[in-house]
RNA sequence: CGCGGGGUAGAGCAGCCCGGUAGCUCGUCAGGCUCAUAACCUGAAGGUCGUUGGUUCAAAUCCUUCCCCCGCAA
């Protein structure tokens, strides 16, 4: 089939090669390059550079909203487009631009988590297993019809970087399979009551607060590891916390009740033992490794 | 030129401001103690202090070149 791929980060890349491979990608839609990173580069997308490898004609619009771009889309004259973490708004112009329509990659299980942040929130909320839905892209945010589904089960060691990673291979196997049986499969619609919204990520929840209970802090940990990950400061410098266990310990919030041999920080409820951080300017390492140089003052509240 | 931290023994850190024998914790090796142990005791090995050049009687420490790692912000 000839196809426009619309995607821009690292979770769409699997997808758009799995669709270089079996089809015709006729051009590649992707968010501008923009400054990022030290030193404030100017930095391609990861479906960007991929496509450019490929030979594929890349665009970059920054909205589809204007006539002459969604003119452009439609002298394509593709049989369908394909999207996956795109980042913007698709107007009805374009998703019906082609004859088979626009499909949809998303990292989720719909109708839950709709949204930005899927993986994320299905770790943070204590689900016990997560997927990824294809489904016809229309103007509602992810709320078309849906082809297929594949599940993965989340258990006490999924990081949210693990899944995105999981999720990724999977999207990428199942666009291929419903592409190549796509005239025979019947969307069905999903069901309005079983709908969640999976909240961008905000760097404010970040923050940790020890107030929390223990289990709701571990699932944060776990999901935000490696990004944008939970932190801590203690004396002024951050501690990213991306591995902790829960530890059935009553002790003030926030209150350090060791700091030598391990490192175990009271919580609400109970308390969390740390198993890996990053101190700032520094690598990820087991606290063990930290500790060997480095104490945290015993009784101390953060 | 967005802001900032760091590169010292296998690992994690201190020392750097206020130049003058390279240090701590852990690991490793050897030996000892113990019914036993991730415990304890004794001893040992292990480092061109990221790289270049300079200042100095003397540089991990001050100035300089480059390389690498990371945090913030985006």
């Amino acid at each position: 089939m000839k196809i426009v791929f619309m995607g821009t980060p690292d979770f769409a890349v699997p997808v758009l090669e799995r669709l270089i491979k079996e089809h015709e990608v006729v051009c590649v839609y992707t968010r501008a390059p923009k400054e990022a990173g030290r030193g404030k580069q100017i930095n391609k997308t990861p479906v960007h550079l991929l496509a450019e490898k490929f030979g594929i004609e890349v665009r970059t619009p920054k909205t589809l909203k204007t006539e002459d771009e969604q003119q452009r889309f439609c002298s394509l004259k593709a049989d369908i487009s394909v999207v996956a973490a795109y980042g913007l708004i698709l107007p009805k112009a374009v998703i019906e631009a082609f004859d088979k329509g626009c499909i949809n990659v998303h990292a989720s299980l719909l109708p839950r988590w709709r949204g930005a942040a899927p993986i994320q929130r299905s770790i943070e909320y204590g689900d016990d297993k997560s997927g990824v839905t294809i489904m016809q892209v229309v103007e509602a945010l992810d709320a078309g019809a849906m082809y297929k589904k594949g599940e993965v089960k989340i258990d006490g060691n999924t990081t949210g970087g693990v899944l995105h990673d999981k999720l990724s291979v999977i999207g990428a196997d199942l666009i291929s399979e419903v592409l190549s049986d796509f005239d025979n499969i019947v969307p069905i619609e999903q069901d309005q009551n079983l709908v969640t919204y999976a909240n961008k990520l905000d760097k404010e929840e970040t923050k940790i607060n020890f107030d929390d209970s223990a289990e709701v802090l571990e699932r944060k940990i776990r999901a935000f590891n490696p990004f944008p990950a939970m932190f801590f400061e203690y004396q002024g410098e951050r501690f990213k916390l991306l591995k902790a266990t829960v530890e059935d310990i009553k002790a003030d919030a926030g209150k350090i009740i060791e700091g030598q041999k391990a490192l175990i920080i009271g919580c609400r409820d109970k308390a969390l033992r740390v198993d890996k951080v990053q101190r700032q300017g520094k690598k990820a390492m087991q606290i063990k490794e930290l500790l060997r140089g480095f104490t945290f003052e015993k009784n101390i509240v953060l």
